[in-house]
DNA sequence: CCTACCGATCGGTAGG
DNA sequence: CCTACCGATCGGTAGG
């Protein structure tokens, strides 16, 4: 409802942004127990004390990265699905944009806690992210319905979905940066794997 | 080489192997890091001290439960990998027991540690998992070869296998065992989503 | 396997 | 945003 904050002006570093990205990263790397308030705080050249300045718990900090990773992801794959190309080229758009944000290196960090550190997230907290996710998983879900209608695909029920979604979270275990697969490629390879060729083509 | 420990009577407890048990379920519900020596010693009758008396540190704790996983599943997954059925069967077979193990009541604890708690090994016990490991992943290399040759896949790549085991290990995330799905019907669904249906039938 | 304990470190706070 | 600090808790140990 009302600002919290002074509009910053152009010039001011947002430092708040600072501790969350450092936040992510470092819960990306060692995981939210065992990231301590004075690592984050190191990582930005902050003492101690000084991250409470900005947010009130630590879990504060975690609810931030995962609300960031959860908008982001949601935002990329949405412009993808509204694409309105085909519905094979929609759908290897959002594979793109899912992978994108999993694996790109402005946003993995906060698409990997996401994915991996929920569990420590108070339920009050959970309950909030809850909706987001819903929605989130309901355009795959249209995505795949769309693609039966085409008759690119057998089965469009909610684990086909759960499938898919794990498929592609799983890269973030194996995908490496400077491997010898780019983005783009692991994405036409899912799509191939999980569409039937059309028949009499 | 040698024997560690003389060999405990029928009647008598193992109490490593329940520090074991109980090591693994806490990993699993709140991750390592999160997992105090005290949660453990309680969990099986304790005090906070005793546990060490069973393992020099808790490292070496998370070390046993994540090789109990590996080898658990490796077991299961070899021995229905030389059914000798149809590639079809031996290949659903494959996926029933990865599943067993990571989804069903006796496994899924050291499982679910092995998938998500292997970044806090120490590199020298990292480094011990890696042959075991190497040697998983290739039974699975070899059932996709053994299905491209029986032309019920296109794509036995590198990338097809990990698209597979990451759908298999995010189930994790979602099986629920009080759900409407079982183990095998999962497993059977996925095998009608990663195979070719044989042309002309 | 317990008792009693150690040094280190943790999340968080008061007061500036 | 820093200084200085608090109470709690941690992994691990000595001695029995």
């Amino acid at each position: 409802m009302a600002a919290s904050r002074s509009k910053p002006a152009a010039e001011e570093p947002n430092r708040r942004a600072d501790i969350v990205r450092a936040a992510g990263r470092l819960f990306h790397e060692k995981g939210y127990s065992a990231t301590t308030i004075r690592d984050i705080a190191g990582a930005v050249g902050m003492r101690s004390g000084s991250p409470f300045y900005h947010f009130k718990t630590k879990q504060d900090m975690l609810r931030a990265v995962v609300l960031e990773g959860l908008t982001a992801i949601s935002t990329a794959v949405a412009e993808a699905a509204h694409s309105g190309k085909s519905p094979r080229a929609t759908f290897e758009a959002m594979l793109r944009a899912h992978l994108g944000q999993l694996l790109g290196i402005e946003g993995r960090d906060f698409a990997a806690t996401l994915l991996h550190e929920t569990r420590h997230l108070d339920p009050a907290v959970l309950a909030e992210l809850v909706t987001l996710k819903d929605r989130y998983e309901s355009m795959w879900q249209k995505a795949l319905k769309d693609l039966k209608r085409a008759g690119l695909i057998a089965d469009d029920s909610q684990v086909a979905r759960l499938f898919l979604l794990g498929a592609l979270n799983w890269t973030v275990q194996w995908y490496r940066p400077d491997g010898s697969r780019t983005i783009a490629q692991i994405a036409r390879q899912l799509a191939d794997l999980v569409l039937d060729k059309p028949r009499g083509k």
